[in-house]
DNA sequence: ATCCAGGCTCCTG
DNA sequence: CAGGAGCATGGA
């Protein structure tokens, strides 16, 4: 095993902290696709033909943080001996490509300082959270997905439910002996056995809604560029006609799926607890509620629904125990 | 046991 | 149009 595979730098904004990222991802043992390992995050995605497996991590300093993106496997092999540095690896500049856009190196935390003037309970939060970014997910279908699993059940069992399904008609690539999984293509959803998903646990409603949405999505029916580019409210519009997508489902895809800055899923119970606790109301927030505070954060709502969800499991702490 | 989890659809009054 | 049942499972 060589270990000396093409790496390439990317150069956040300042400020910039990778560890709330990581934390995330980290949040469950049952995580399937995100894994961390050593401070890195390893994830296989598909990038044109190939199945590739890379991992990011954060250096640098304070004030000129860096990641660097490396390969670990690309599946099918380049056909020849890898190229001499100068062509450089195509997958590798699709991959930190990637990384830069799901990481959202290019943003600017910087100008959430006015909302944490504005509101300050919030602002205790993003002082806790300074430098750290809102990650989209690898994929507007994935996204949309994931958000249809957690429809109504305990993330927990949620995860349970996406860890079956990747295994069960996903792709993995191998690297050191281990398999790392790619999120299932959408045909390959459109297509699978409704008895089947009934094993891994899925109601027969979610089973037809993953599986409708699948067949869209490999039909190349919902233009995710379009929605977008789209006005937020425009999109939960296109979004909320399909079947299985109701508002919060709309709004989940839009912020993490998308990259739509300025959306609030308030009716999303785990960020009314969190805002419920936060701003003492001995209770959970309404969604209402949730609205009207969510109003002294535009325009970056996103990053503040992102914030409340990490200080759920941040208060969790990690009590993962060691292998 | 009962209630509720990162909801949504469908049915009723 | 508001309100409620049903869905699957599991932890509090």
């Amino acid at each position: 095993m060589v270990a000396s595979l093409p790496s390439s730098t990317l150069t956040p904004r300042a400020p910039f902290d990778a560890r709330p990222i990581l934390r995330y991802y980290g949040r469950s043992p049952l995580e399937p696709l995100d894994i961390v390992v050593d401070g890195g995050w390893r994830r296989a995605v598909r990038l044109g033909e190939q199945k590739v497996l890379f991992e990011a991590a954060a250096g640098g300093t304070a004030d000129e943080p860096s990641v660097s993106v490396r390969l670990l496997a690309v599946e099918p092999p380049p056909p020849t001996p890898p190229p001499c540095a100068g062509e450089g690896s195509k997958p590798l500049a699709l991959a930190a490509d990637a990384v830069s856009r799901w990481w959202r190196l290019d943003q600017d935390p910087a100008d959430l300082g006015e909302i944490a003037d504005r509101d300050p309970i919030l602002g205790a939060l993003l002082a806790r959270l300074h430098g750290a970014r809102s990650p989209l997910m690898p994929s507007p279908f994935e996204c949309l997905v994931w958000a249809i699993l957690g429809q109504q059940i305990t993330v927990a069992f949620a995860y349970k439910m996406k860890r079956a399904l990747v295994e069960r008609y996903g792709e993995s690539i191998t690297h050191e002996g281990r398999p790392y999984w790619l999120f299932p293509e959408a045909a390959r959803l459109a297509e699978a056995d409704p008895l089947e998903l009934r094993e891994l646990q899925f109601s027969r409603q979610k089973s037809d809604y993953v599986r409708s949405l699948a067949a869209l999505v490999a039909e190349d029916r919902i233009d995710w560029g379009e929605l977008a580019e789209m006005p937020s409210e425009a999109a939960i519009k296109v979004l909320t006609r399909l079947r299985g997508v109701g508002r919060w489902t709309a709004e989940y895809v839009l912020m993490r799926g998308l990259g739509h800055q300025d959306v609030i899923p308030a009716a999303d119970v785990g960020l009314q607890s969190a805002i419920g606790r936060a701003y003492g109301l001995g209770r959970k927030a309404t969604e209402p509620e949730v609205r009207a505070l969510a109003e002294q954060w535009v325009p970056r709502r996103s990053h503040a629904a992102f914030a409340w969800w990490w200080s759920l499991s941040a208060e969790r702490g990690l009590s993962v125990p060691p292998p």
